[in-house]
DNA sequence: GACAATGGGGCTACATCTGA
DNA sequence: TCAGATGTAGCCCCATTGTC
């Protein structure tokens, strides 16, 4: 069995069917078509479900997913090991929700591209159920996200308690204003969004508008726009850039949220996942 | 029309053989 | 011993067919 054979499976698992997978990895269709086929073979059962539209994974498909994806990951943890043997320096993913992205990181990577110029830094952003899920299929090495993690395979410590606040064109004056208002939010999965959502039950406010975006750029020109209201932390306010926005207060009871550092148990700590670990310990985020 | 499977043929890497 | 020739296996693409 070769790692080739388990990237086109994973592939097939991923884009749910061969023609996906075969432009995923910039192949032909019966080329994927072929080597599914041998990886069957070789292992005497059926991997995939056929069907009309694509393929589903079989039970045996399922054991050999998660067996595959540890295999890719240890291959891509020793060719790291063995670039920093020859001190080529590896690569570091580190994974974040926006706003950490926009508050926090600057001052951590930049640091740490001081003290490890020959480390391959890649950021990758996204909502904090999305970044939990790349750290648990390994996509990333380490992440920042929203809230506690309940999962036995992850690590995680409290980085910063947050204090989220309201952000509004026109502050309420009273709960009832916030009666049939647009929530300005980040994709379902976001941290904050849910603790929006929280809070306006918290009112038994039920009826409400969403509005997705993808940046917190985009966000706050909305709510400056006067489009509706979003919740962020208040660190976020402090921002020089943002500074002009004026914020209300959340009742306690639910104003405040914890920013988790994590990663996953089984990731290899290399020298650039140790460097940047006691770098995120040392570092003071208030 | 979209998608998977199959057959045929080209290309490449590797092992083995052969002759100088 | 070494360089070139030959055979084989594996991977890939193209064209085509079958299924829904």
């Amino acid at each position: 069995m070769e790692t080739s054979s388990l990237r086109i499976f994973l592939s097939v698992v991923e884009t749910g069917s061969v023609s996906g997978a075969a432009k995923q990895l910039n192949y032909v269709q019966s080329n994927v078509t072929a080597r599914i086929r041998q990886l069957e073979e070789e292992l005497g059962v059926a991997l995939f479900i056929r069907k009309s539209r694509g393929m589903s994974l079989t039970s045996e498909g399922r054991v050999l997913k998660e067996y595959a994806e540890k295999i890719l990951y240890l291959v891509r943890q020793a060719s790291k090991a063995v670039n920093e043997s020859l001190d080529l320096g590896g690569e570091l993913i580190v994974g974040s929700m926006e706003t950490a992205a926009a508050i926090y990181l600057p001052i951590i990577l930049s640091k740490f591209h001081k003290e490890n110029a020959n480390v391959n830094l890649s950021l990758l952003t996204g909502t904090s159920e999305e970044i939990i899920l790349k750290v648990l299929e390994h996509k990333v090495d380490c992440a920042f996200v929203g809230g506690k993690v309940n999962h036995p395979d992850i690590m995680q410590y409290k980085v910063i308690e947050e204090e989220l606040v309201l952000f509004n064109k026109k502050p309420f004056s009273s709960i009832e204003e916030s009666k049939n208002i647009t929530l300005l939010v980040f994709r379902e999965g976001c941290a904050y969004r849910a603790h929006l959502k929280h809070w306006l039950s918290y009112y038994g406010i039920r009826q409400y508008k969403i509005m997705e975006f993808g940046a917190l750029d985009t966000i706050l020109g909305c709510v400056e726009a006067g489009m509706g209201l979003t919740i962020l932390p208040r660190a976020v306010a402090e921002r020089p850039q943002y500074a002009h926005f004026k914020v209300q207060n959340l009742p306690k009871e639910i104003s405040y949220i914890n920013t988790s550092f994590i990663y996953h148990k089984d990731t290899a700590l290399t020298n650039a996942m140790k460097s940047f670990l006691a770098l995120v310990e040392k570092t003071n985020f208030f």
